[in-house]
RNA sequence: GCCGGCGUAGCUCAGCAGGUAGAGCAGCUGAUUCGUAAUCAGCAGGUCGGCGGUUCGAGUCCGCCUGCCGGCUCCA
């Protein structure tokens, strides 16, 4: 897996107290340079060989038929599929890093295996490279950096649920902005529903049966309510409000929705992992020949969204669970569809069998972020089960009522998730359009205070977040702290730039931009802005 | 939910083997008026996550709860 390695050993536990002993043990097991011994025996001799050994015993009654391969090094025979190197002395340079449990075949009913996590490589300059990688991600943590640039907090009073902060709202806001440009652009509609539905329509929906554990109730009046945990099924309501002609078709119903999903406590993780979030939602209602098109379309959209930040991302394709709604039919016309429009789209992607939604299969698009982890964010969930439960219907051309096929779409995914991708993916450098602060005038005495006050708010007019800081603090001291609160741009006012009208910009890759005269200033700024700029000095050509 | 680790001032962290809390930064006050990453001085700030227990005495030991972190599982 990666650039990691674990073993699971059933035994009391383990802390990370108990690395140095070991590690101490395996530099012994390297420095011996103990050979690996590839063996190839029958499944009957495999499990005659691990009897007494319950684990081994039950993976290898798993394998199939055939010739088993043990390695063997020292006195140590492990079941592996291989290949090994040639003996431990290969491996130059290795570290144990974390340890954890884990269920037996990752079943929470089965026995918990105390986990051990490694990394292993043929030089030490590898592993100082991989542990630095390591130690860059520690700092780009969204919880330090949100702490630290004031976007957002957490509370005890509502565990897993973000408190965003005035700066972190002006990121989050113009994450929508952009969000709305964009589908607008694309031909989608937004609409808003209720966060709590009563009990009857998530019976209706199918989340009663499927979802329930994950959801948060509440009982008003005597009736039960739920609070709600996905948006589809107040999308349903509103399509049902009237009555719909092909002619209409496709809908693209967007909704920013605000859904709660009570999750495991061990699996909350900063905004990465929330009990309450807002999806980028959207519910396309179509013919079964738009199918292809739509999805095409969405694919579309998500890259183009993407790479508005220089995101990259991969596809991945789920298909029909264990648990699920809708007959055998459904689902493989749903599947098709959706392998369809990824044909169509071209790009390469991944299939998970038996990972699609309860109600469908879908197209997920994941993230990589800054700690290397891969992240789901938009997803395309192909949906021919609500359609029926909520009995949708449209006019044809031949004037007969039709199903209309849905899609459940999102792009950011969650918000608060993508918001937490962003800053890691910036380390906190927000590109000027998105930056919450985009400059800071510095004057340098208190005699150009009131000429400081008369460029701040000449930037304020012309719509930049523009902030004076006034405190009699050392130039130095404010410039520092305008580059560790990366703000965009720097402008220190003195008598040079009030005499000559000009300004003196500092972008966050340290240079100074002397001489900038306010029409020269403005125009790039505001270009920069407009285009959604990545980089960041604004004045390099 | 499960396994492991944590929880001391707004932030980052000290607090040795139980004797009753300390630093830097931030904040406030005053002085300084400075040309591109920390001017100086003073002041103030903590029921040491919560509850209970052991003890003459608990931030330090034990138990429970809660929250966070890393995993398992799950997932937007």
């Amino acid at each position: 897996m990666g650039d990691e390695f674990y073993y699971d050993i059933d035994m009391t536990t383990v802390s990370e107290g108990d690395f140095p002993a070991i590690e101490t043990e395996m530099k012994k097991i390297v420095q011996a340079r103990t050979p690996f011994e590839r063996r190839e025996v029958s499944k009957a001799d495999a499990l005659e060989f691990y009897k007494g050994e319950p684990y081994k015993l039950e993976m290898i009654s798993d394998l199939k038929d055939g010739t088993i391969s043990l390695y063997k090094q020292g006195d140590f025979t492990d079941l592996c599929r291989g290949p090994h190197i040639p003996n431990t002395g290969f491996i130059k340079a290795f570290k144990l890093t974390k340890v954890s449990g884990a269920y037996w075949r990752a079943d929470q009913t089965k026995a918990q295996l105390q986990r051990i996590y490694g990394t292993a490589f043929f030089s030490k300059k590898d592993l100082e490279e991989y542990l630095y990688i390591l130690e860059e991600a520690k700092k780009r943590n969204h919880r330090k950096l949100g702490t630290l640039l004031d976007l957002f907090s957490f509370h005890d009073e509502a565990p897993g649920m973000p408190f965003f902060h005035a700066k972190g709202m002006v990121v989050w806001n113009l994450l929508l902005q952009y969000w709305r440009e964009e589908h607008q652009a694309a031909g989608y509609v937004e609409t808003k529903t209720p966060i709590m539905l009563n009990r009857e329509l998530w019976e209706r929906s199918g989340h009663w049966e499927n979802y329930r554990e994950n959801m948060y109730f509440s009982k008003i009046d005597d009736y039960e309510y739920a609070i709600k945990p996905m948006n589809c099924p107040g999308g349903m309501l509103v399509y049902k409000t009237r009555p719909h002609s092909y002619k209409d078709l496709p809908i693209r119903a967007a909704e920013i929705g605000l859904v709660h999903r009570h999750e495991l406590s061990g699996v909350l993780s900063g905004l990465f992992r929330v009990r309450a979030f807002h999806q980028d939602d959207a519910h396309i209602f179509m013919t079964p020949d738009q199918i292809k098109d739509e999805i095409l379309g969405v694919l579309k959209l998500v890259e183009r969204i993407y790479s508005t930040f220089g995101l990259g991302f991969h596809l991945e394709l789920s298909t029909r669970p264990q648990r699920s709604i809708g007959t055998d039919k459904q689902w493989e016309q749903a599947t098709l569809g959706l392998k369809s429009a990824l044909a169509g789209y071209g790009k390469e992607y991944v299939v998970n069998e038996g990972d699609g939604a309860f109600y469908g299969p879908k197209i997920d698009a994941h993230i990589r972020d800054a700690l290397k982890r891969t992240w789901q964010c938009g997803t395309i969930q192909l949906d021919m089960s609500l359609p029926d439960r909520f009995d949708l219907s449209y006019i044809g051309a031949d004037n007969e009522k039709h199903r209309p096929i849905m899609i459940h779409r999102t792009i950011y995914g969650s918000i608060e998730r993508f918001f937490g991708i962003l800053v890691e993916h910036f380390a906190g450098r927000f590109p000027l359009w998105m930056a919450p602060v985009q400059a800071v005038v510095l004057p340098i005495n208190d005699e150009l205070l009131s000429y400081a006050r008369e460029v701040t708010s000449r930037l304020q007019g012309k719509g930049l977040r523009c902030e004076l800081d006034s405190r009699a603090e050392s130039l130095n001291k404010k410039v520092r702290e305008a580059q560790l609160m990366q703000i965009p741009l720097i402008l220190t006012i003195g008598e040079k730039e009030k005499g000559a009208g000009a300004l003196s910009v500092r972008t966050l890759d340290g240079k100074v931009n002397y001489g900038i005269d306010y029409d020269r200033f403005f125009e790039q700024v505001l270009d920069h802005i407009v285009k959604r700029r990545l980089d960041l000095n604004v004045f390099s050509n």
